[in-house]
DNA sequence: TATGTAAGTTCGTTTTCTGAACTCAGTCTC
DNA sequence: GAGACTGAGTTCAGAAAACGAACTTACATA
């Protein structure tokens, strides 16, 4: 099976690696969420190649994780704004570079999240809807145990 | 710049990228989580090819987040096991997979997660390690804002 | 001897990525 | 009004990666 196929898997996980998993996608939405919105700034800032930030963003507006927004006529130029869809995303990236932090090797600087809310620096941590209590993977089970088999 | 030197990039998520970034990666470990440890297994489940597989798990295996053991001495069989840095993605994948059940409009069954602390099906939500309070994106700010430019 | 199995590797072809240059529409400076 | 500049891309040739199928290795079983 080709990766261009990948959206053909009935998973959850797999939908999303159709929208998100290609490679320079997840830091082109990483700046747009420290607020990059132009090409170029996308383009110098991740040092992708111009064509491939034009076709991840162009991925990224179909699959409706940004909208492309005409902000100047006189000439026409467009800018990249995260939808909805794309700003849920936030806390996928995350967990993901609290991953990186807590469990690679090699230190980078932390984000330094605060939580406006509280005021304090925090670690996300993902919890029970239900319960409010920390999930680990220890305590997950799955209803329908996903089978492992590709079906045929 | 290639993306594969994005492990230079002193970013978490760019560090996480390097490990987990590759197409296949994260259907790889999807089903590590479901119990799967032959190659056979993830070659069949993921369909991705034989060489891939056998690349993207040489490479697991090199950044700490598998482990190769052998289980059989004769015939000689390997098979691949996660580790604690491992196991640790499935927050990650968690809440990457709950995303695509709320936010992607093609209809996939959602996994029907139960928590068995509390014994409830369950969202996993993310929150704030100091006050509890679920985080959203509007309610998150940087302490350094990260430098937009790539630094030159 | 023949068949099967698990874990890969090899191979020729197709597809994608890369970096640099180029385009386009319009503006700004001299 | 000529030439340089800007932002948002596209084009192109060469390099790298992915693809599927076949092959290999090392045994076990019939």
């Amino acid at each position: 099976m080709r990766w261009s196929q990948i959206d053909a898997i009935p998973c959850p996980l797999a939908q999303a690696m159709s929208v998100i998993g290609d490679s320079w996608t997840l830091l082109i939405l990483r700046d747009a969420m420290r607020g990059a919105r132009k090409f170029d700034e996308f383009q110098q800032s991740t040092r992708a190649s111009r064509a491939v930030i034009s076709a991840r963003l162009a991925h990224l507006v179909e699959r409706g994780v940004m909208e492309r927004v005409q902000y100047e006529a006189h000439p026409p130029r467009y800018e990249y704004r995260l939808t909805n869809r794309g700003l849920a995303l936030q806390p996928v990236m995350m967990t993901m570079a609290h991953w990186a932090e807590t469990h690679l090797p090699k230190p980078v600087r932390s984000a330094g999240r605060r939580h406006t809310t509280c005021g304090h620096k925090f670690r996300p941590v993902v919890t029970c809807s239900e319960c409010g209590e920390t999930v680990t993977p220890e305590t997950v089970t799955f209803d329908r145990p996903p089978a492992l088999a590709g079906s045929k």
